[in-house]
DNA sequence: ATATTATTCGAACGAACGTTCGATTCATAG
DNA sequence: CTATGAATCGAACGTTCGTTCGAATAATAT
Protein backbone atom coordinates (compact mmCIF):
# COMPACT_ATOMS: atom_id res chain seq x y z
CA UNK A 1 0.00 0.00 0.00
CA UNK A 2 3.19 2.10 0.67
CA UNK A 3 4.01 4.40 -2.77
CA UNK A 4 7.20 4.08 -1.90
CA UNK A 5 9.52 1.21 0.28
CA UNK A 6 12.07 0.05 -0.42
CA UNK A 7 11.77 -3.41 -2.69
CA UNK A 8 14.76 -5.48 -4.00
CA UNK A 9 14.70 -2.91 -6.66
CA UNK A 10 14.79 0.77 -6.62
CA UNK A 11 11.41 2.26 -8.53
CA UNK A 12 11.02 5.18 -10.27
CA UNK A 13 8.98 7.70 -8.24
CA UNK A 14 5.41 7.89 -10.00
CA UNK A 15 4.25 11.66 -10.13
CA UNK A 16 0.48 11.66 -10.81
CA UNK A 17 -1.29 14.56 -12.75
CA UNK A 18 -3.49 16.59 -10.84
CA UNK A 19 -6.97 14.72 -11.91
CA UNK A 20 -5.43 11.38 -11.76
CA UNK A 21 -7.59 10.44 -8.75
CA UNK A 22 -11.16 11.82 -10.07
CA UNK A 23 -10.50 9.74 -13.07
CA UNK A 24 -9.72 6.78 -10.73
CA UNK A 25 -13.08 7.43 -8.93
CA UNK A 26 -15.07 8.07 -11.73
CA UNK A 27 -13.87 4.75 -13.11
CA UNK A 28 -14.87 2.96 -9.95
CA UNK A 29 -18.44 5.19 -10.17
CA UNK A 30 -18.77 3.73 -13.60
CA UNK A 31 -17.37 0.00 -12.92
CA UNK A 32 -20.18 -0.17 -10.09
CA UNK A 33 -22.89 1.03 -12.27
CA UNK A 34 -22.14 -1.14 -14.82
CA UNK A 35 -21.08 -4.76 -12.33
CA UNK A 36 -24.63 -4.01 -10.24
CA UNK A 37 -26.36 -4.39 -13.50
CA UNK A 38 -24.67 -6.77 -14.92
CA UNK A 39 -22.95 -8.91 -12.39
CA UNK A 40 -19.41 -9.15 -12.50
CA UNK A 41 -18.80 -12.00 -14.87
CA UNK A 42 -21.39 -10.69 -16.90
CA UNK A 43 -19.82 -7.19 -17.10
CA UNK A 44 -17.73 -5.95 -20.10
CA UNK A 45 -14.56 -3.49 -18.98
CA UNK A 46 -15.45 -2.57 -22.91
CA UNK A 47 -18.83 -1.29 -21.05
CA UNK A 48 -17.03 0.03 -17.98
CA UNK A 49 -14.14 1.87 -19.92
CA UNK A 50 -17.26 3.57 -22.10
CA UNK A 51 -19.34 4.44 -19.07
CA UNK A 52 -16.17 6.06 -17.34
CA UNK A 53 -15.45 8.06 -20.58
CA UNK A 54 -12.11 6.49 -21.41
CA UNK A 55 -11.14 3.55 -23.96
CA UNK A 56 -10.79 0.22 -23.39
CA UNK A 57 -7.04 0.23 -23.01
CA UNK A 58 -6.91 3.09 -20.52
CA UNK A 59 -8.57 1.50 -17.78
CA UNK A 60 -5.63 -0.73 -17.48
CA UNK A 61 -3.83 2.50 -16.93
CA UNK A 62 -5.13 2.43 -13.63
CA UNK A 63 -6.07 -1.08 -12.67
CA UNK A 64 -4.14 -4.00 -13.88
CA UNK A 65 -7.22 -6.64 -14.26
CA UNK A 66 -10.53 -6.54 -14.24
CA UNK A 67 -11.09 -8.34 -10.88
CA UNK A 68 -8.73 -5.49 -9.45
CA UNK A 69 -11.41 -3.17 -10.67
CA UNK A 70 -13.96 -5.01 -8.27
CA UNK A 71 -11.86 -5.63 -5.33
CA UNK A 72 -10.86 -1.44 -5.16
CA UNK A 73 -14.69 -1.04 -5.05
CA UNK A 74 -15.41 -4.08 -2.33
CA UNK A 75 -12.08 -3.04 -0.82
CA UNK A 76 -13.26 0.58 0.08
CA UNK A 77 -17.03 0.46 0.24
CA UNK A 78 -16.64 -2.25 2.85
CA UNK A 79 -13.74 -0.10 4.82
CA UNK A 80 -15.89 2.89 4.84
CA UNK A 81 -18.90 0.69 6.30
CA UNK A 82 -16.49 -0.27 9.29
CA UNK A 83 -15.18 2.97 9.43
CA UNK A 84 -18.34 5.05 9.58
CA UNK A 85 -19.82 2.07 11.98
CA UNK A 86 -16.86 3.00 14.45
CA UNK A 87 -17.43 6.55 14.60
CA UNK A 88 -21.03 5.97 15.27
CA UNK A 89 -20.50 3.61 18.08
CA UNK A 90 -18.24 5.63 20.00
CA UNK A 91 -20.98 8.15 20.70
CA UNK A 92 -23.54 5.31 21.49
CA UNK A 93 -23.64 3.93 25.37
CA UNK A 94 -26.74 1.66 25.46
CA UNK A 95 -26.29 -1.16 23.99
CA UNK A 96 -30.05 -0.52 22.00
CA UNK A 97 -28.57 2.45 20.65
CA UNK A 98 -25.69 1.36 19.52
CA UNK A 99 -28.04 -1.75 17.85
CA UNK A 100 -29.85 1.47 16.21
CA UNK A 101 -26.70 2.63 14.79
CA UNK A 102 -25.61 -0.27 13.38
CA UNK A 103 -29.03 -0.71 11.51
CA UNK A 104 -28.89 3.44 10.71
CA UNK A 105 -25.16 2.73 9.25
CA UNK A 106 -26.30 -0.05 7.09
CA UNK A 107 -28.91 1.53 6.19
CA UNK A 108 -27.63 5.01 4.99
CA UNK A 109 -24.99 3.62 3.64
CA UNK A 110 -27.00 1.99 1.18
CA UNK A 111 -29.21 4.52 0.08
CA UNK A 112 -26.10 6.43 -0.23
CA UNK A 113 -23.91 3.90 -2.27
CA UNK A 114 -26.32 1.65 -4.01
CA UNK A 115 -24.59 0.45 -6.85
CA UNK A 116 -21.43 -0.32 -4.87
CA UNK A 117 -23.77 -1.88 -1.93
CA UNK A 118 -24.93 -4.16 -4.34
CA UNK A 119 -21.84 -4.91 -6.07
CA UNK A 120 -20.16 -6.05 -2.49
CA UNK A 121 -23.58 -8.24 -1.03
CA UNK A 122 -24.04 -9.81 -4.69
CA UNK A 123 -20.19 -9.95 -5.90
CA UNK A 124 -19.24 -11.28 -2.55
CA UNK A 125 -17.73 -14.56 -3.97
CA UNK A 126 -16.68 -13.29 -7.68
CA UNK A 127 -12.97 -12.61 -6.38
CA UNK A 128 -10.00 -15.08 -4.98
CA UNK A 129 -6.71 -15.60 -4.07
CA UNK A 130 -5.26 -12.64 -2.43
CA UNK A 131 -8.12 -10.17 -3.37
CA UNK A 132 -11.04 -12.59 -1.83
CA UNK A 133 -8.56 -12.83 1.56
CA UNK A 134 -8.19 -9.03 1.94
CA UNK A 135 -11.58 -8.27 1.22
CA UNK A 136 -12.80 -11.10 3.45
CA UNK A 137 -10.92 -9.60 6.50
CA UNK A 138 -12.80 -6.20 6.83
CA UNK A 139 -15.75 -8.25 6.07
CA UNK A 140 -15.48 -10.17 9.01
CA UNK A 141 -14.41 -7.22 10.93
CA UNK A 142 -17.41 -5.66 10.01
CA UNK A 143 -19.23 -8.58 11.00
CA UNK A 144 -17.74 -8.92 14.59
CA UNK A 145 -18.73 -5.85 15.32
CA UNK A 146 -22.02 -6.01 14.60
CA UNK A 147 -21.20 -9.34 16.62
CA UNK A 148 -20.23 -7.91 19.70
CA UNK A 149 -23.37 -4.85 19.80
CA UNK A 150 -25.90 -8.17 19.24
CA UNK A 151 -23.95 -9.71 22.16
CA UNK A 152 -24.61 -6.78 24.44
CA UNK A 153 -27.66 -6.52 23.47
CA UNK A 154 -28.91 -9.87 24.21
CA UNK A 155 -26.58 -12.13 26.11
CA UNK A 156 -27.88 -15.47 25.18
CA UNK A 157 -25.37 -18.01 23.66
CA UNK A 158 -22.40 -18.14 21.35
CA UNK A 159 -24.65 -19.63 18.96
CA UNK A 160 -27.83 -17.76 19.49
CA UNK A 161 -25.86 -14.37 19.05
CA UNK A 162 -24.31 -15.53 15.71
CA UNK A 163 -27.59 -16.74 14.40
CA UNK A 164 -29.53 -13.65 14.88
CA UNK A 165 -26.45 -11.83 13.71
CA UNK A 166 -27.08 -13.70 10.58
CA UNK A 167 -30.34 -13.24 10.72
CA UNK A 168 -29.72 -9.31 10.96
CA UNK A 169 -27.62 -9.40 8.29
CA UNK A 170 -29.80 -10.89 5.93
CA UNK A 171 -32.52 -8.46 6.75
CA UNK A 172 -30.12 -5.76 6.27
CA UNK A 173 -28.80 -6.95 2.64
CA UNK A 174 -31.53 -7.91 0.95
CA UNK A 175 -32.84 -4.05 0.85
CA UNK A 176 -31.41 -3.84 -2.71
CA UNK A 177 -33.61 -6.58 -3.84
CA UNK A 178 -36.71 -4.32 -3.19
CA UNK A 179 -35.73 -0.99 -2.17
CA UNK A 180 -37.44 1.66 -4.97
CA UNK A 181 -35.57 4.90 -4.65
CA UNK A 182 -38.52 6.25 -6.58
CA UNK A 183 -40.95 5.34 -4.00
CA UNK A 184 -39.13 7.60 -1.38
CA UNK A 185 -38.81 6.02 1.45
CA UNK A 186 -37.92 7.53 4.91
CA UNK A 187 -34.87 6.18 5.88
CA UNK A 188 -35.13 6.69 9.30
CA UNK A 189 -38.66 5.12 9.39
CA UNK A 190 -37.57 2.34 7.87
CA UNK A 191 -34.47 1.36 10.45
CA UNK A 192 -36.35 2.41 13.34
CA UNK A 193 -39.53 -0.32 12.33
CA UNK A 194 -36.71 -2.72 11.64
CA UNK A 195 -35.10 -1.95 15.37
CA UNK A 196 -38.65 -2.69 17.14
CA UNK A 197 -39.29 -5.63 15.39
CA UNK A 198 -35.74 -6.95 15.90
CA UNK A 199 -35.99 -5.91 19.46
CA UNK A 200 -39.64 -6.56 20.29
CA UNK A 201 -40.54 -8.96 17.61
CA UNK A 202 -43.91 -8.83 15.08
CA UNK A 203 -46.53 -9.43 18.35
CA UNK A 204 -45.63 -6.19 19.48
CA UNK A 205 -45.57 -4.00 16.74
CA UNK A 206 -49.17 -2.61 17.14
CA UNK A 207 -47.95 -0.69 20.25
CA UNK A 208 -46.14 2.91 19.68
CA UNK B 1 -45.37 -26.22 -22.73
CA UNK B 2 -48.48 -28.09 -24.54
CA UNK B 3 -46.74 -31.01 -26.12
CA UNK B 4 -48.96 -31.19 -28.80
CA UNK B 5 -51.36 -28.24 -29.49
CA UNK B 6 -52.40 -27.09 -32.92
CA UNK B 7 -50.67 -24.23 -34.31
CA UNK B 8 -50.50 -23.21 -37.73
CA UNK B 9 -48.27 -25.89 -39.11
CA UNK B 10 -49.43 -29.82 -37.61
CA UNK B 11 -46.25 -30.75 -35.85
CA UNK B 12 -45.17 -34.53 -35.84
CA UNK B 13 -45.70 -36.12 -32.43
CA UNK B 14 -42.51 -36.42 -30.55
CA UNK B 15 -42.30 -40.29 -28.93
CA UNK B 16 -39.57 -39.79 -26.34
CA UNK B 17 -37.52 -42.87 -25.05
CA UNK B 18 -37.67 -43.96 -21.65
CA UNK B 19 -34.77 -42.77 -19.93
CA UNK B 20 -35.61 -38.74 -21.86
CA UNK B 21 -36.98 -37.51 -17.89
CA UNK B 22 -34.28 -38.65 -16.27
CA UNK B 23 -31.18 -37.18 -18.67
CA UNK B 24 -33.66 -33.48 -18.44
CA UNK B 25 -33.44 -34.38 -14.68
CA UNK B 26 -29.95 -35.01 -14.49
CA UNK B 27 -28.81 -31.92 -16.83
CA UNK B 28 -31.12 -29.58 -14.55
CA UNK B 29 -28.96 -30.99 -11.73
CA UNK B 30 -25.62 -30.49 -13.60
CA UNK B 31 -26.75 -26.95 -14.42
CA UNK B 32 -27.64 -26.15 -10.78
CA UNK B 33 -24.84 -27.22 -9.86
CA UNK B 34 -22.47 -25.39 -12.06
CA UNK B 35 -24.18 -21.96 -12.04
CA UNK B 36 -24.65 -21.78 -8.22
CA UNK B 37 -21.00 -22.51 -8.23
CA UNK B 38 -19.81 -19.91 -11.03
CA UNK B 39 -23.21 -17.99 -11.50
CA UNK B 40 -25.03 -17.81 -14.80
CA UNK B 41 -22.95 -15.67 -16.16
CA UNK B 42 -19.76 -17.01 -15.15
CA UNK B 43 -21.37 -20.47 -15.99
CA UNK B 44 -20.54 -22.15 -19.65
CA UNK B 45 -22.45 -24.82 -21.37
CA UNK B 46 -19.45 -26.52 -21.63
CA UNK B 47 -19.59 -27.24 -18.13
CA UNK B 48 -22.73 -27.90 -17.87
CA UNK B 49 -22.66 -30.37 -20.12
CA UNK B 50 -19.72 -32.21 -19.15
CA UNK B 51 -21.19 -32.51 -15.20
CA UNK B 52 -23.98 -34.31 -17.17
CA UNK B 53 -22.22 -36.47 -18.70
CA UNK B 54 -23.26 -35.48 -22.26
CA UNK B 55 -21.87 -33.53 -25.28
CA UNK B 56 -21.86 -29.80 -25.92
CA UNK B 57 -24.40 -29.87 -28.29
CA UNK B 58 -26.38 -32.20 -26.87
CA UNK B 59 -27.50 -30.06 -24.23
CA UNK B 60 -29.62 -28.11 -27.27
CA UNK B 61 -31.72 -31.23 -27.99
CA UNK B 62 -32.94 -31.03 -24.31
CA UNK B 63 -33.00 -27.14 -24.19
CA UNK B 64 -33.10 -24.28 -27.07
CA UNK B 65 -30.88 -21.95 -24.99
CA UNK B 66 -28.80 -21.00 -22.11
CA UNK B 67 -31.42 -18.87 -21.15
CA UNK B 68 -34.35 -21.79 -20.80
CA UNK B 69 -31.86 -23.90 -18.76
CA UNK B 70 -32.00 -21.43 -15.98
CA UNK B 71 -35.57 -20.83 -16.67
CA UNK B 72 -36.39 -24.08 -16.14
CA UNK B 73 -34.66 -24.60 -13.05
CA UNK B 74 -36.45 -21.40 -11.54
CA UNK B 75 -39.52 -22.33 -12.77
CA UNK B 76 -39.85 -25.81 -11.38
CA UNK B 77 -37.91 -24.67 -8.20
CA UNK B 78 -40.06 -22.27 -7.67
CA UNK B 79 -43.42 -23.91 -8.30
CA UNK B 80 -42.21 -26.79 -6.03
CA UNK B 81 -42.04 -24.30 -3.55
CA UNK B 82 -45.61 -22.89 -3.75
CA UNK B 83 -47.19 -25.97 -3.50
CA UNK B 84 -45.49 -27.56 -1.04
CA UNK B 85 -46.34 -24.21 0.85
CA UNK B 86 -49.63 -24.53 0.03
CA UNK B 87 -49.80 -27.80 1.25
CA UNK B 88 -49.02 -27.12 4.66
CA UNK B 89 -50.53 -24.11 5.34
CA UNK B 90 -54.00 -26.64 4.66
CA UNK B 91 -53.07 -28.49 7.85
CA UNK B 92 -52.58 -25.16 9.74
CA UNK B 93 -55.12 -23.23 11.54
CA UNK B 94 -53.34 -20.80 14.38
CA UNK B 95 -51.37 -17.47 12.52
CA UNK B 96 -48.62 -18.05 13.85
CA UNK B 97 -48.58 -22.22 13.28
CA UNK B 98 -48.96 -20.66 9.50
CA UNK B 99 -45.88 -18.38 10.13
CA UNK B 100 -43.95 -21.66 11.16
CA UNK B 101 -45.21 -23.54 8.22
CA UNK B 102 -43.66 -20.59 5.91
CA UNK B 103 -40.64 -20.72 7.91
CA UNK B 104 -40.14 -24.65 7.91
CA UNK B 105 -40.85 -24.99 4.18
CA UNK B 106 -38.25 -22.38 3.15
CA UNK B 107 -35.35 -23.39 5.41
CA UNK B 108 -36.40 -27.21 4.40
CA UNK B 109 -36.45 -26.31 0.79
CA UNK B 110 -33.27 -24.49 0.70
CA UNK B 111 -31.36 -27.60 2.70
CA UNK B 112 -33.10 -30.25 0.04
CA UNK B 113 -32.41 -28.17 -2.76
CA UNK B 114 -28.91 -26.19 -1.97
CA UNK B 115 -27.90 -25.31 -5.32
CA UNK B 116 -31.29 -24.48 -7.14
CA UNK B 117 -32.16 -22.57 -4.35
CA UNK B 118 -29.00 -20.86 -4.58
CA UNK B 119 -29.74 -20.17 -8.04
CA UNK B 120 -32.98 -19.40 -7.73
CA UNK B 121 -32.23 -16.33 -4.92
CA UNK B 122 -28.99 -15.23 -6.71
CA UNK B 123 -30.30 -15.07 -10.58
CA UNK B 124 -33.30 -13.72 -9.84
CA UNK B 125 -32.50 -10.75 -12.44
CA UNK B 126 -30.52 -12.80 -14.88
CA UNK B 127 -33.69 -13.65 -16.86
CA UNK B 128 -35.58 -11.57 -19.01
CA UNK B 129 -38.35 -11.22 -21.82
CA UNK B 130 -41.15 -13.92 -21.45
CA UNK B 131 -38.50 -16.45 -19.05
CA UNK B 132 -38.54 -13.69 -16.78
CA UNK B 133 -41.97 -12.68 -16.67
CA UNK B 134 -43.17 -16.46 -16.25
CA UNK B 135 -40.98 -16.87 -13.38
CA UNK B 136 -42.01 -13.18 -11.78
CA UNK B 137 -45.63 -14.16 -11.52
CA UNK B 138 -44.84 -17.46 -9.83
CA UNK B 139 -42.47 -15.39 -7.36
CA UNK B 140 -45.03 -12.94 -6.25
CA UNK B 141 -47.84 -15.71 -5.88
CA UNK B 142 -45.50 -17.13 -2.93
CA UNK B 143 -45.03 -13.50 -1.71
CA UNK B 144 -48.42 -13.04 -1.81
CA UNK B 145 -48.95 -16.31 0.05
CA UNK B 146 -46.21 -15.66 2.95
CA UNK B 147 -47.64 -12.18 2.80
CA UNK B 148 -51.29 -13.47 3.80
CA UNK B 149 -49.90 -14.96 6.41
CA UNK B 150 -47.81 -12.71 8.01
CA UNK B 151 -50.77 -10.32 7.92
CA UNK B 152 -52.57 -12.56 9.87
CA UNK B 153 -50.19 -12.41 12.41
CA UNK B 154 -49.46 -8.84 12.54
CA UNK B 155 -52.99 -7.46 11.62
CA UNK B 156 -51.14 -3.81 11.38
CA UNK B 157 -50.85 -1.56 8.40
CA UNK B 158 -50.08 -2.51 4.59
CA UNK B 159 -47.24 -0.90 4.58
CA UNK B 160 -45.79 -2.55 8.02
CA UNK B 161 -47.08 -6.31 6.46
CA UNK B 162 -45.30 -5.63 3.13
CA UNK B 163 -42.11 -4.52 5.35
CA UNK B 164 -41.99 -7.04 7.92
CA UNK B 165 -42.63 -9.87 4.93
CA UNK B 166 -39.21 -8.12 2.61
CA UNK B 167 -37.61 -8.32 5.93
CA UNK B 168 -38.45 -12.37 6.34
CA UNK B 169 -37.23 -13.21 3.07
CA UNK B 170 -34.00 -11.55 3.45
CA UNK B 171 -33.40 -13.43 6.65
CA UNK B 172 -34.34 -16.85 5.01
CA UNK B 173 -32.65 -16.08 1.65
CA UNK B 174 -29.37 -14.91 3.38
CA UNK B 175 -28.97 -18.25 4.64
CA UNK B 176 -27.44 -19.86 1.74
CA UNK B 177 -24.15 -17.43 2.39
CA UNK B 178 -22.95 -18.85 5.45
CA UNK B 179 -25.15 -22.26 5.89
CA UNK B 180 -22.50 -25.17 6.22
CA UNK B 181 -23.42 -28.25 5.71
CA UNK B 182 -20.58 -30.40 7.11
CA UNK B 183 -21.93 -28.42 10.67
CA UNK B 184 -25.12 -30.25 10.02
CA UNK B 185 -27.65 -27.97 11.88
CA UNK B 186 -30.81 -29.40 13.43
CA UNK B 187 -33.18 -27.24 10.63
CA UNK B 188 -36.03 -28.01 12.49
CA UNK B 189 -34.11 -25.59 15.58
CA UNK B 190 -33.36 -23.11 13.41
CA UNK B 191 -36.35 -22.22 12.04
CA UNK B 192 -38.27 -22.81 15.60
CA UNK B 193 -35.63 -20.20 17.11
CA UNK B 194 -36.13 -18.33 14.18
CA UNK B 195 -39.83 -17.94 14.40
CA UNK B 196 -39.23 -16.93 18.36
CA UNK B 197 -37.67 -14.01 17.34
CA UNK B 198 -39.95 -12.85 14.48
CA UNK B 199 -42.42 -13.33 16.76
CA UNK B 200 -40.47 -11.96 20.17
CA UNK B 201 -37.78 -10.05 19.33
CA UNK B 202 -34.56 -10.73 20.80
CA UNK B 203 -35.41 -8.94 24.40
CA UNK B 204 -37.26 -11.87 25.11
CA UNK B 205 -35.10 -14.49 23.78
CA UNK B 206 -34.08 -15.61 27.11
CA UNK B 207 -37.01 -17.01 28.08
CA UNK B 208 -37.29 -21.01 26.94
C1' DA C 1 -34.18 -57.57 -40.20
C1' DT C 2 -35.51 -53.18 -41.69
C1' DA C 3 -37.30 -48.64 -41.44
C1' DT C 4 -37.99 -44.82 -38.57
C1' DT C 5 -36.92 -41.36 -35.60
C1' DA C 6 -35.20 -40.09 -31.14
C1' DT C 7 -30.69 -39.09 -29.39
C1' DT C 8 -25.78 -38.05 -29.44
C1' DC C 9 -21.67 -36.31 -31.23
C1' DG C 10 -17.58 -33.67 -33.44
C1' DA C 11 -16.48 -29.83 -35.75
C1' DA C 12 -17.09 -25.49 -36.83
C1' DC C 13 -19.11 -20.61 -36.86
C1' DG C 14 -19.03 -15.63 -35.63
C1' DA C 15 -19.11 -12.76 -31.72
C1' DA C 16 -17.47 -11.06 -27.54
C1' DC C 17 -14.22 -11.36 -24.03
C1' DG C 18 -9.80 -9.75 -21.12
C1' DT C 19 -5.49 -8.17 -22.00
C1' DT C 20 -1.29 -6.28 -24.43
C1' DC C 21 1.50 -3.06 -27.02
C1' DG C 22 3.44 0.63 -29.63
C1' DA C 23 2.33 5.02 -30.97
C1' DT C 24 0.37 9.36 -29.76
C1' DT C 25 -1.24 13.16 -26.99
C1' DC C 26 -1.07 15.93 -23.06
C1' DA C 27 0.48 18.15 -18.73
C1' DT C 28 4.19 19.52 -16.18
C1' DA C 29 9.21 20.49 -14.73
C1' DG C 30 13.50 22.54 -16.04
C1' DC D 1 10.64 26.38 -25.39
C1' DT D 2 12.07 21.91 -24.79
C1' DA D 3 12.34 17.53 -22.64
C1' DT D 4 10.27 14.04 -19.81
C1' DG D 5 7.09 11.03 -18.50
C1' DA D 6 2.15 10.61 -17.33
C1' DA D 7 -2.11 9.58 -19.71
C1' DT D 8 -4.77 8.04 -23.65
C1' DC D 9 -5.75 5.65 -27.69
C1' DG D 10 -6.49 2.28 -31.76
C1' DA D 11 -5.59 -1.99 -33.22
C1' DA D 12 -4.74 -6.36 -32.53
C1' DC D 13 -3.79 -10.91 -29.93
C1' DG D 14 -5.39 -15.44 -28.37
C1' DT D 15 -9.28 -17.56 -25.84
C1' DT D 16 -13.62 -18.72 -24.67
C1' DC D 17 -18.28 -18.18 -25.39
C1' DG D 18 -23.28 -19.67 -27.13
C1' DT D 19 -25.14 -21.77 -30.86
C1' DT D 20 -25.64 -24.46 -35.27
C1' DC D 21 -25.48 -28.37 -38.38
C1' DG D 22 -24.91 -32.57 -40.71
C1' DA D 23 -23.38 -36.99 -39.82
C1' DA D 24 -23.37 -40.96 -36.78
C1' DT D 25 -25.56 -43.81 -33.27
C1' DA D 26 -29.13 -46.02 -30.48
C1' DA D 27 -33.67 -47.40 -29.44
C1' DT D 28 -38.13 -48.62 -30.89
C1' DA D 29 -42.06 -50.19 -34.05
C1' DT D 30 -43.41 -53.05 -37.80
Amino acid sequence: MATDSSGTESKPPVRHHDNYEKRLSLILKAASKIIARDGFAGASVRDVAAKGKIGLSGIYYYFESKDELLYAIQRHSFSTLVSLLKERLETCYSPEDKLKAVIDNHFQFFVKNRDEFRVCVHEMESLSGKYYKTVLKIRQEYFQLVRGVIDEVLRGSKDETDLTALFLFGSLNWVYMWYDPEKNYDVDKLSSQYLRVLLNGINKSQEL
